[in-house]
DNA sequence: TACGAAATACCTATATACCGAACTTTTTAC
DNA sequence: GTAAAAAGTTCGGTATATAGGTATTTCGTA
């Protein structure tokens, strides 16, 4: 019945051990609305609510509204992957960007 | 009497060289929303448009909502490249892998 | 110059984000 | 047990997010 946002956030919530009320005054919000965003089957808050959360939380916005992105942690391949990403002089990474560009043809 | 976001999403557009009309396009949006967001005096968009104004600038939602934040830092550039190919599929990801192999020379 | 098209600015209407307060359920302490 | 307190749920109302229209400005080109 609740969206993913909606588990995501109260699974955050519980795992800070945050009541609703405890994170509705962190965040600006009213109980009843956290409430609404854990368990309405549709919900559009605002950015700047959901970026207040992600900030309480300690998580990205892109974590929190991805619904593909279930776990915080990248796999084990991809930090490896990023690691070597990230050690890539300046011009190199560049390449790497431009062949993401080609290959990545977003419509 | 833009907002900073309404300031940061026109320079971006601008950057991209699109219209309103494209990024409307492009974002789930209408063109005088857009409109909206980059010249009304106070916007409270919902954190899905943000969102996918933020993919299609390929920034972070973070730095379009952080007033601080006026350029792009080094984690943000990341934290994007990062994102994308994580979404890539399982061919093109391993062709990315196979075109870092080739310039990441590791003597 | 003029004319159409494209871009921009603004307006109106509708759906819903979000709140306060009341209500119900669960937990805590005696 | 049972009463109070805390936590969670529901609901009605108001403000505003957002789409879709229309008016105005800018721009290319003959």
């Amino acid at each position: 019945m609740a969206t993913i946002l909606g588990e995501k956030i109260r699974a955050e919530r519980k795992r800070l051990k945050l009541t609703l009320d405890e994170l509705a005054e962190k965040t600006g919000s009213s109980k009843s609305y956290i409430w609404e965003l854990e368990n309405r089957p549709v919900v559009r808050p605002s950015a700047e609510k959901i970026s207040r959360i992600a900030d309480v939380f300690g998580v990205t916005v892109e974590f929190l509204l991805d619904d593909e992105k279930q776990t915080l942690t990248e796999s084990d391949v991809n930090q490896v992957f990023f690691r070597r990403v990230t050690q890539l002089d300046a011009t190199k990474r560049a390449q790497l960007e431009k062949f993401l560009n080609a290959i990545d043809d977003d419509e």
